[in-house]
DNA sequence: CATGACACCGATTGTAGTACCGGGGATAAC
DNA sequence: GTTATCCCCGGTACTACAATCGGTGTCATG
């Protein structure tokens, strides 16, 4: 394979992705935070309605920078219900344990 | 435009985040580390050599896990010499401030 | 010397992220 | 009715990531 497809594991995990930042947004206009964070509005869209699963690393940097979210939390919430399904490897034995800050 | 190339500073950036993993890693074999992370260990070479500027937030996230990294850590660090160079929007006004859990 | 394991590199492939362009709907103000 | 703002959506375009396949070099071991 050259790019694997996404798993469904990784789509779920987007979808949490996106209604967590939503949810965090809050009152917040979705332009205002968009322009804030730096990136397109259509990108911050398509996130929170979990249409981009693996948002780049700076992207999501910049957003939870813009709504006071700790990256390490935002990871361990979005993978709290991603036990049952292993990513991509043998070698998964235990993802999402070392978050302490 | 429809997909901005990469800005000298966040291939700058990029720089600095595979620096940082790398100094991380330490003693660990880069082999049974992108394993760990459930990563190609071509994937995670071209992050540490600096080639990939923006990684996928989930590909990050699972390397900084397996060595025991702070995610806003490493975002403040790879952000901390980049204050003179204006990303891509002029609403950007206080990058890499907001890092308390 | 040969073998194996590890790191590095160049080239290639295919999916996916980012962003722009319209258009539509809903609300509120003038 | 018009204007304005905000959110949502489908389509499109271009770049970048993720991964595989070779090949090269090194070092340790047999």
């Amino acid at each position: 394979m050259v790019r694997l497809p996404l798993t469904p594991a990784e789509l779920e995990r987007g979808q949490r992705l996106g209604a967590l930042l939503r949810r965090a947004r809050g009152e917040r206009s979705m332009l205002g935070t968009a322009l804030d964070a730096g990136v397109s509005p259509e990108t911050l869209r398509k996130i929170e309605s979990g249409r981009v699963a693996t948002p780049a690393f700076p992207t999501i940097a910049a957003i939870a920078d813009v709504l006071g979210l700790s990256l390490d939390a935002v990871w361990a919430e979005i993978n709290r219900a991603d036990a049952a399904a292993p990513a991509r490897s043998a070698h998964e034995h235990h993802a999402g344990e070392r978050l302490a800050l």
